[in-house]
DNA sequence: TGGCATAAGTTAGCGCTACTTACATTGCGA
DNA sequence: TCGCAATGTAAGTAGCGCTAACTTATGCCA
């Protein structure tokens, strides 16, 4: 047994301002709050050099502890970047939530910032928007990240298929909802990507959303005949 | 120096086959076309297991070589990898250019089918088509990719243009290219990833495709004041 | 046709990573 | 306060990307 025993990562408290927010830290032998800890440290470092880059050993150094602390709280590498997904999603769902809140239902700038907050938290952690919405051929992932991505899909598509109940659109609610949804995402992930920049400038993105929820959804036909909106909004 | 050489990796000629069909393979000491191998190598690989999950050491075995060998012929993995890149989006013009070919330049079947075969492309090889449009945030892509990707693009969105051009559609082609690209882009990525599996049968893709077309394209005013379809066309 | 520069392979080895096993330390409840 | 479960560490293994130094085959040229 050592006579003296040295405090071994004794600069831990640097590394664990990322994670106040979520748990007291107490300095020493324990972490305090590793799991919280090591979600967020892979959380910020797949942000910032990639998943493929992503190495456990990294995270493991900056929440000061060694590299085979984490299979206390996680059965792998994947299973923690499985925790990362599932926040992720519970993060968009929130922000889609909060962006809804400041508009009636059924209305038009509602569905519009919702779709506005998905587009911004793929702009904000576009490497975390991929592998939610990626999946690896050979493995399946958990159910959490199941439950906490349909979930959040689920509430998106709600939203649109409120939005027609209440303005008594004709036609599929389902199928619209689904357009909509298709067009959020694949701005999101071509604009996280390399291949927009080149075409688009961020400027207009937001008047190409808006032009296409006019095409997709706002000037549907309504089932008393009428026309939601004149076309012709939707390009002048 | 040893006096009885023994002929290393005897097996090799069982791994060529992925490959005959590029260049001729000589079995002996120099595999003879050991470039095109690896990138087949790596994009099978790629597919059947993922991107994260692809060693370089595995595309060696199978291509029948040793793990230092495919520094001869790349940088390192990932200009491997980016040259399994360009070769997908090589591959997905062609495609689309293919499925073009057969109908008039500015008609609708031509434009669906350059949709499809996106779409099918997609659903081909998920995990390619993936780190196609996928950036890490630490490296750039080679000149390559970018100017295989760049033309790729270019080329659907001009179909789209054309398309525009026949048929004399008001408002700006560039910003409906861009909607439909991003539309189809967007089923793709949603298809191929796991979200979509609890939410679309299969079946109703193609009939989401093209009532989203409809909508974003086949329905537009004409500059004749004229209206390119009946907004009823797209949900019967 | 011989000879040689060079392209294209090989083996050996380094540092890093994921993960396991055995051991050390701590907090908490009986 | 004692003991145990939770949570950390150190050490070790196998596999990975990559490099250095060496070996073999090939094409070209006198």
């Amino acid at each position: 047994m050592p006579t003296a025993t040295v405090r071994p990562h004794a600069e831990r408290a640097l590394a664990m301002t990322a994670a106040k927010r979520r748990a007291k830290p107490k300095a020493g032998y324990h972490h305090g709050a590793l799991r919280a800890s090591l979600i967020d440290a892979a959380r910020h470092l797949i942000g910032t050099h990639g998943e493929s880059r992503f190495s456990l050993a990294d995270a493991c150094s900056t929440a000061g502890v060694s590299t085979a602390a984490p299979y206390r709280h996680f059965s792998d590498k994947d299973d923690l970047i499985d925790h990362v997904v599932a926040e992720g999603f519970g993060d968009l769902t929130s922000r889609a939530r909060e962006a809804a809140a400041h508009h009636p239902v059924g209305s038009e700038a509602r569905v519009l910032e919702i779709g506005r907050a998905y587009l911004a938290f793929g702009l904000a952690e576009p490497a975390l928007f991929r592998i939610m919405f990626a999946q690896t051929p050979g493995r399946s992932r958990s159910d959490l990240v199941h439950a906490s991505g349909s979930a959040c899909c689920a509430y998106v598509l709600d939203e649109v298929v409120q939005y027609c109940h209440v303005n008594d659109v004709d036609g599929s609610a389902d199928l619209v909802a689904l357009q909509l949804w298709t067009f959020v995402h694949g701005v999101t992930s071509l604009v996280g990507g390399a291949a927009y920049g080149a075409v688009v400038a961020e400027v207009e993105v937001d008047r190409l959303m808006e032009s296409a929820a006019e095409r997709l959804l706002f000037s549907l036909p309504r089932r008393n005949g009428a026309r939601g909106h004149d076309l012709d909004d939707a390009h002048r």
